[in-house]
DNA sequence: AAGGATCTTGAACGTTCGTTCCATACTCGG
DNA sequence: CCGAGTATGGAACGAACGTTCAAGATCCTT
């Protein structure tokens, strides 16, 4: 009978996933992943497959914790506007306290890999979808409880919101200054006021 | 007395910029550059240094070409709120038309080598610096002759403009939907309004 | 206690990477 | 018309890439 893995798969995708994170799929080597997920080379093929198949999980999981469950955290606490508004608050106060420059995997992900990789571009395009789903109806249903002004479309807005949200990550990467990303997230607000 | 180069090297320069704007700096590799290009390995190096130097070079051309150029030709033919609002409708008319998913250089790049190249993060931050710039200038040249209220804050909007150009960027190459990107450009049109 | 199944380990595979180098082709001033 | 000097073409470099494999270690079942 099987032998017990000695380490927790979870936990190593989670490392595979923060390195992928920091410096994308091109840019991290096997040996990078071998030496931070703290296993040996044969194991990692043998739980998890090749670099791509590894990848796919871990984004999968980074959408699952980072946009999933995050989601659904900030709906749990808050009105439907302020869920909207927490969403960006939520990411700045990421880039300030923590002053790491990784952005949203997905993001990343969607410019280094869905142009040539159907599968991944499926993934991202769900969650980009799931994004805007979760927008317009965040403004439904504020609108039901007049948080939210009924001259709001709700279709237009959360694409503007969703374009704005990428942009923001996008900053957060490469420019990650407070006063402009705060200025952003007071335009999402002003456009659901 | 030297033997003039057989090539163009503005062209051969081109031809790298295009494909680093296809594929990223990390998934273009020097064969793939000698290919396109059309030049020898030698040539290659002997006029545009190693690698890096040659997507250094081609970054600065594409940011001279397809930002500085194109902001200035769209101020000269449009008003102040048409040169926004065509800045929009111009990289959607490019996504219709071509079919391609290559986005945008500058984009692309601020994702995957801004946050450990600090010559490169100069260049985008320059570059997304300016279009804050021209975004701020021409909502107070629309102010001054009327066209556009002056409820708008300049500062602010001009950084949610970049914000919302820059998300559409990232669309247009992960998910090219004509509905998708329209709803962007109007509701930049909105803020504006 | 022994056998078998699975995990671990690290060496090794062939390929591709970015880069260098040299013999050859060529142009132009003397 | 010849020699100085640059561009070209392609072979070759060592390193790093993703991947595989065989031998040893470990635990469960019988």
């Amino acid at each position: 009978m099987p032998w017990e893995k000695q380490f927790n798969v979870d936990e190593a995708l989670g490392k595979a996933m923060e390195a992928f994170w920091a410096h994308g799929y091109e840019a991290t080597s096997m040996q990078d992943l071998v030496d931070c997920m703290g296993i040996n080379r044969g194991s990692l093929y043998a739980t998890f497959g090749d670099k791509r198949s590894l990848f796919v999980q871990a984004l999968r999981r980074y959408d699952a914790i980072h946009r999933h469950d995050w989601a659904a955290a900030i709906s749990r606490s808050r009105s439907p506007r302020q869920a909207i508004v927490g969403i960006f608050e939520d990411a700045i106060a990421v880039v300030l306290n923590t002053g790491t420059r990784k952005g949203c995997l997905l993001v990343n992900t969607a410019l280094e890999l869905s142009p040539h990789d159907d599968e991944v571009s499926r993934i991202v395009e769900h969650s980009f979808s799931e994004m805007e789903t979760f927008f317009s109806g965040k403004i439904e249903a504020g609108q039901a409880i007049g948080e939210i002004p009924d001259t709001v479309d709700p279709t237009e807005t959360s694409r503007a919101l969703l374009s704005l949200f990428i942009g923001l990550r996008v900053l957060a990467r490469s420019r990650p200054e407070e006063a402009l990303l705060r200025s952003i997230a007071h335009q999402a607000d002003a456009m659901i006021a």
